[in-house]
Order: structure tokens, then C-alpha cells, then sequence
DNA sequence: TTGAAAGCGCTACCAG
DNA sequence: CTGGTAGCGCTTTCAA
């Protein structure tokens, strides 16, 4: 930058302006100094030294609580990741991709990360790593929560979609069982009876059971005797095993699967068992994805992909607060009753 | 860190080498170093500061020659992606995505980006990007081409793969056509007769349309009567209407398809139109996806992650040279003729 | 094994 | 609108 301004004639603060706040230099400055750079080959300030400098790094970090390849596996953090790009496209804005497997030094790599801030998916409640980010200092939004103090997150109200959709399978069965997502970052598979929400640290799965829960109690079911599946990984393989092994315990008439993927999987079973669905079996998934429309399974929408892309123009400062998260319930034929009228609900 | 020095009791010199070369320091300095960066909350050297000194980031970029959106939703990015992510889990690296959407300012974006090395997915040849990536001095290596002065690249045979597949599909058939990835970075769906190789820029799509031709030419099929029908999107709705398409033309009774997804779309589009397979039509994909091996596709088997990993570790430094990108024939029930035993070869 | 000096390239701050 | 000064936090280099 000394060598450009002194081929221009300027100081090295008229080449730094014209390349930070160009209008505040005269157009006759401007025009020596993108000569002088253009002639030298000078391409523009340091990022490095910028970075140090003014403490901004033009980038924002997106926090996965797995592998990576988890990550791009999975449809559901594909959409919300592409959310994040969307975001960081406008905001001419690089992306860093940094996993968090819960090693040792996972949370340095985080903490020290030259990013601007950090979007979150997937964590637990007491996972201390949210501590580390609020002693960042730097802003941070969490995708499905927890509501940690210090940090920003944006779901939707999981609970109150969870006993939607729930009352909307049960109104003519009474026999549910439930296909969870993972209760924690461990990754076990484990089936339970009337499961307890608070053993769950996963807040998105805690606030779906307690939903699923609600809609039990106010059917009359009884919830001690509901059984929960919990898998380890969201993917329609295994949504198939743990269908499997729910019809093998119960007279279950009605699966309440958290994700699209695993109900894909479930029908896949059931399919293969020759259960009817939806005659002897209902089924609901969440997240409404093509596949989930093209199977006529009933499930919760919701935009991952508008969840990302408000989270990070939020740590990008492009916006005030992060935006409410829409979902709906799409009834389709998974779930049908006889002469039952197909509605749909759009609520915040 | 001048703050630790100073509460240990030692140079900032001492500190620096507790964190960078702790071998170096005697166990007391470095208990005295450690103990006063706890007590002070130091947690480390900041990492734009040894950046701009040292001229390392610890990071490699990514770059997609797409929206982060289409290379999330791309199943063969994804897992050249999750490869790469493994090397970077191996090497301690940040990931950094950089799109180039070959807007104006992409290139400045990936030239400054604070990263070590950039493994390049999807580019076509001409592509400014490559010199600018040379000009970078930082070692970048490119998926399936093309072979730049100065950059690494990783990519299986593209062109004896493509002879090979279709050899094996049209043992006994005459009339293939070709459902093509895109020919260059622009996206446009065109169908010609008789492709030539010399005008599609994209490496990829250039070598396997030049192996499909070797296979008609070798086999007396006459190349400018087949049809090839160039995508835009690796997907599996848009193999379908490319099928369609095609059947619409012609007496076609082998489909030579570059990716699984367009095949099985491809598939979808034949049972829809009553069109059995492998009876009257054989398909072929490539990258043998689990839901090949479910749907019975031949195809090319390639290990994108393994490329992606070797591509990435090169990049870091780890290994001397990239490895050598292997393939695989696999033959199904989709170009099966009666009485034909299954083979499968693997070559380097 | 430790330390002093120098400066990476830039921008915040303040002055003109 | 322009420029001088100072220093971001660290590591390279050289010396002890």
C-alpha cells in the first residue's frame, strides 16, 4: 500500500479510502490511486492485516454440532445452511464451516475462529460451548435453541407444532408411538415409555416430545404407556429400523416421526410389512420436504432455508432481530380419515 | 500476550514458543506461561495477528463454481465435500466456502480470501479464475479438470469410463442417447446430434462425451445421428423431463446418463410412460449412489470423498502428490440382456 | 533455552 | 478532502 501511494503521489490514508470509503476521496485521487495500483499489480488491502487491525474479518462462522459430512447429508441442514449462504451472498460475506465434535480442542478452534459471528445448529442445553461464544463477544444466533442469555436463536414453537400435528393424527386413533430425533449429542439408540422431556438436552426434541405429549393428554391417552424411539442419525435407513422395531412391541396405530427423512423410512417399513397406511397405520413426519409431498405424508412446514438465511443477516447486522419462523401443518393422505376434510393452518 | 509475559515473568518471546513450539521452552517457563494465561483468561495467540506475521491461516477454501445452494443439494458435491471436510478434522483446518458465480467481484473474493490452499470443484476451461488461482501461489488443486499450468488436479478417467459404460450398455443395442451435466458454467438446456466435444468447456462433460463417442465409433454406431440433451441442474426432476424428451424423438433404446440422479430420473420417466427397463430401454448413471444399487442402475462407481480428501490433504500439505482416482464399472439389472453374467472390473 | 528489536500491512484517531 | 502518527498482536531474525 506504501509503494502504491507513493506512485501516486498520496499517503497510504487516501489509498486506504479509496479503497474503504471511496467517496470520501476526490474522484482525481481515486482515479491516481486505481492507476497506480492497477501499474503495481496491487490488488487491494490485506485481509490479514485488516482483520488485525480493525477487528472485522468479512466472514461469519456456521457452527455444526457434528461431522461435517452429517451435515451435508442431512436435508434439513442443507436447507438451513443454504439459508446461510443466501445471506452471506448478499453481504458479500465468506462462510467458515467449523464442527463441533465435543473434542478437546473443538472450542478453541471455534473460539479463535476469524469470523464476525456465528450461526449454531444443533446443540444441547449445558453444552459449553454456548458460554464460549457469549464470551466471544460476538453476535451468534442458534438454530432450534436453547435460549441461552447472551445469544440469539430462532425456531419455531416446536412444542406448539408438535401437539398440532399430533391432534391431527390422533382424532380417530389412539395407540401413538413416537420416532425422535437424538435426545443428545451422544448418538445411542434408545426406546422408553412415556418418555421425560427433561432428560432431553436437545431442545428441539425436547419441545416435540412435550408437544406430542400435550396433544396425548388432552386426548386421554396415556402417556406412560406411549413408546418413544430415539435414533441416532436422521436418515431414512433408519427411520425403516425403527419402525420395525415400534411394530413389534405395540398395536400402534399412528407414528409421530420428527423428520421427513425417518417417516420416509417408517412407510418404507410399513410398506414392506404390508401395513396399510392409512387404514391400519398413520403416519406424520416434519420439515415438508419434496419427498414428503411426493408420499403423501402429513407434516409440519416450515423454511429451514428462511430460518438460516434470517439468522445470519442477523450476526451480519443486516437486520434488527432475527424473524419469526412460520410453520403449518400439511394433511395428506398418511394421516386421512374417511370423509375427513383436508385443512391447513398457517401460524407463527 | 505481552500482559502474560509480563505476569510470567518472561519475554513475549517465551510465550510465543509455549504456543508454537512448546518443545522448545524449558517445562518451568512454560508451566509459569500456562498459569499466567489462565489467570489473565489469554487464551491462545490471536489468529489475525499470526496470520499477518506468518503469512499462515490455518484454513483451506472451497471453491463451488455454483450457488452454495445448488452444491448442498448436489450429491456428488456432497460427498467430494465431505472428504475434503475429513482432511481438514485430520489437519486441524477451518473450511472456507467461496461460490464463484463468476460475478464481478468472486474472483477479488477468492483471490483475498484468508485461507492456505483452495480445492476447486466444477470450473470449465478458460475459466479466469485459474490464473488468478496461480497467481495466488497458494497450491490449489481442481476437481475433474481441467489441467491448468501450475494447479493440481484430481479426477478418475472420465473418458475410458465413459467407453467403458457404454460398451457394457450397448452390447446389444444401437440406439443411445445421452442425457449430458451441463456443457459450461452458464445454464441452458439445448439437445444436439452428434456433440462435439471441442465446444463443451466443462473437463467433465467434454471427457465422458468423448468416451461415449469412442464407444459409438468403436461399436459402428454413427456418432451425428445420437442425440445428447445437455442439463442444467443435477437433478432428479430434470432427468425425467430430459427422458422424456428423448423418448419423444426417437427410436432411443439406451440412455447414457452422467449422474444417478438424472438416471433415476430418467427411470422415473420411463416407467411413467410404460417403457420397460431393461427390456426396451437400457439406462446407465455414474457415481454409484446407494439409490443406484437400490434401483438396480449400472453406472460408475467413483469415490468422490476419497477424491475430495486426497484433493484436500494434498492442498495441506500432507501428502506429496494426489492419489490416483480409481473406478469401477457396475453392472445391474438396467442394461441387462437375457443370459449375460455380471462383471465388474476395477481399473486405475 | 531465552530475549531484544523490528516490522508484517493496515486503519483508528486526530489534525489540518 | 487529505495526511501524520501510532499501534493492532504477533513472529521472524538475530544475538546472547
Amino acid at each position: 500500500m506504501a509503494d502504491v501511494a507513493a506512485a501516486a503521489g498520496v499517503s497510504t490514508m487516501s489509498v486506504s479510502y479509496t479503497y474503504n470509503q471511496p467517496s470520501r476521496v476526490s474522484s482525481a485521487t481515486r482515479d491516481r490511486v486505481r492507476a497506480a495500483a492497477a501499474h503495481l499489480g496491487y490488488t487491494g488491502p490485506n485481509r490479514a492485516a485488516r482483520s488485525l487491525r480493525s477487528g472485522k474479518h468479512n466472514s461469519i462462522g456456521v457452527v455444526l454440532g457434528e461431522k461435517l459430512t452429517y451435515a451435508f447429508e442431512d436435508p434439513q441442514a442443507r436447507r438451513f445452511l443454504s439459508g446461510i449462504a443466501d445471506a452471506c451472498l448478499d453481504a458479500d460475506t465468506a462462510l467458515v464451516m467449523l464442527p463441533n465434535l465435543h473434542r478437546d480442542n473443538d472450542t478453541a478452534r471455534i473460539r479463535d475462529a476469524q469470523v464476525d459471528g456465528y450461526v449454531v445448529w444443533t446443540t444441547e442445553i449445558g453444552d459449553p460451548l454456548l458460554d464460549v461464544l457469549v464470551d466471544t463477544g460476538r453476535p451468534t444466533c442458534i438454530q432450534g435453541g436453547p435460549d441461552h442469555p447472551g445469544l440469539e436463536w430462532i425456531a419455531i414453537d416446536d412444542r406448539a407444532a408438535a401437539e398440532a400435528i399430533a391432534t391431527a393424527a390422533l382424532s380417530s386413533r389412539a395407540h401413538p408411538a413416537i420416532v425422535a430425533l437424538r435426545p443428545d449429542s451422544r448418538r445411542e439408540s434408545t426406546i422408553v415409555r412415556g418418555a421425560d422431556a427433561s432428560n432431553i438436552s436437545m431442545p428441539v426434541t425436547r419441545a416435540r416430545i412435550e408437544g406430542y405429549r400435550d396433544a396425548c393428554l388432552r386426548l386421554g391417552i396415556d402417556w406412560s404407556t406411549v413408546p418413544t424411539l430415539f435414533t441416532t442419525h436422521n436418515a431414512r435407513a433408519e427411520g425403516a429400523v425403527a419402525a420395525q422395531q415400534l411394530f413389534q412391541d405395540d398395536v400402534v396405530d399412528t407414528l409421530l416421526v420428527m423428520s421427513d427423512e425417518l417417516a420416509l423410512g417408517a412407510i418404507d417399513a410399513a410398506a414392506s410389512s404390508g401395513i396399510d397406511i392409512p387404514a391400519r397405520l398413520a403416519v406424520t413426519g416434519w420439515d415438508d420436504s419434496p419427498a414428503a409431498a411426493a408420499a403423501g405424508l402429513t407434516t409440519v412446514a416450515q423454511s429451514l432455508f428462511d430460518q438460516g438465511r434470517s439468522a445470519a443477516r442477523w450476526v451480519l447486522g443486516l437486520s434488527e432481530g432475527v424473524d419469526a419462523a412460520a410453520w403449518s401443518i400439511e394433511e395428506r393422505k398418511s394421516t386421512e380419515v374417511e370423509n375427513r376434510t383436508q385443512t391447513e393452518d398457517i401460524m407463527i
